[in-house]
DNA sequence: TGAAACCCTGTAGCCGCTATAGGGTCAATA
DNA sequence: TATTGACCCTATAGCGGCTACAGGGTTTCA
């Protein structure tokens, strides 16, 4: 099949489907004598196998990790734990930052109503005072 | 004050400082004959607001509309208010993308112990047959 | 006098795509 | 047969928000 198929089958934009060729991520189709990429059955198994990583938000040097363990199936597997240790991990401390986010947004967004000018407006306030009064200001930006 | 001074008492990195001026979100210093940055109590000011409106999550260029009525203060604040809706917004998409996303690699982690072979390893298994088992795969990449 | 700590500009890299520009190919229709 | 339109190709640049060089100049203190 050629990659617009290949891209409808696994809902992934067709350039990004050459840029995980470039990066090493499925493997290098055949090419017809006019340059067309033909893929087969294989690459469709493993571009959704990159896909669902993906969609676990693992980053693409660990999927690139997870193939080769696919690959070469003797060896420990105590890396792939480790890999999704870390995911999970990441994930955690996303979700805990994003629940102290909203709660400041939420407390933010309060101060104001609507239909004043910003010379009144409550949020601009709490954010010109919030930012004044943090002396040594450690700002952990949240990814 | 010199860069590094201004970097200490913002918690930020002196290139990120830079940055910020070159994308016009601090003011422009003076310089010394030598052509060192020289900052003012205003330029702190500055960059505090930015810091902690970046520790709301906020991106760069909605910091750049905050600066923006700050200075015109006479404007309407709905732009403000819709600004901070759309910010919280995207904060609970991404709460709730996290939450299923956690949900998933738990439920990925429980399929393998440790001191197994790939051969052996119910993660990767899972995840093989995970991404088979979708034949119109639509993959959604949650960032 | 010399070394460490600071500052400068300019440029490239990070991630995971996405979007162009500027072309070539293929299948169906007029 | 000519021409549309959908598809394909490469190469390159851009996104956001920094971060990290390289290759220099300056200041400060011993």
């Amino acid at each position: 099949m050629r990659i617009g198929e290949l891209a409808r089958k696994t809902g992934c934009e067709v350039e990004t489907i050459r840029y995980y060729e470039r990066e090493g991520l499925i493997g290098v189709p055949a090419r017809t004598t006019s340059g067309y990429r033909e893929y087969r059955a294989d690459h469709l198994e493993q571009l959704h196998f990159v896909r669902h990583c993906r969609s676990l938000g693992m980053p693409l040097a660990d999927i690139k990790l997870l193939l080769s363990y696919k690959h070469d199936s003797s060896l420990a597997c105590d890396v792939i734990n480790d890999l999704l240790d870390e995911q999970i991990r990441r994930v955690k401390q996303k979700m805990t930052a994003l629940r102290a986010l909203d709660k400041q947004l939420q407390g933010l967004r309060a101060r104001c109503a609507s239909k004043r000018t910003a010379g009144e407006c409550g949020i601009l306030k709490s954010l010109v005072d919030a930012a004044e009064g943090e002396p040594f200001g450690r700002h952990p930006v949240s990814g």
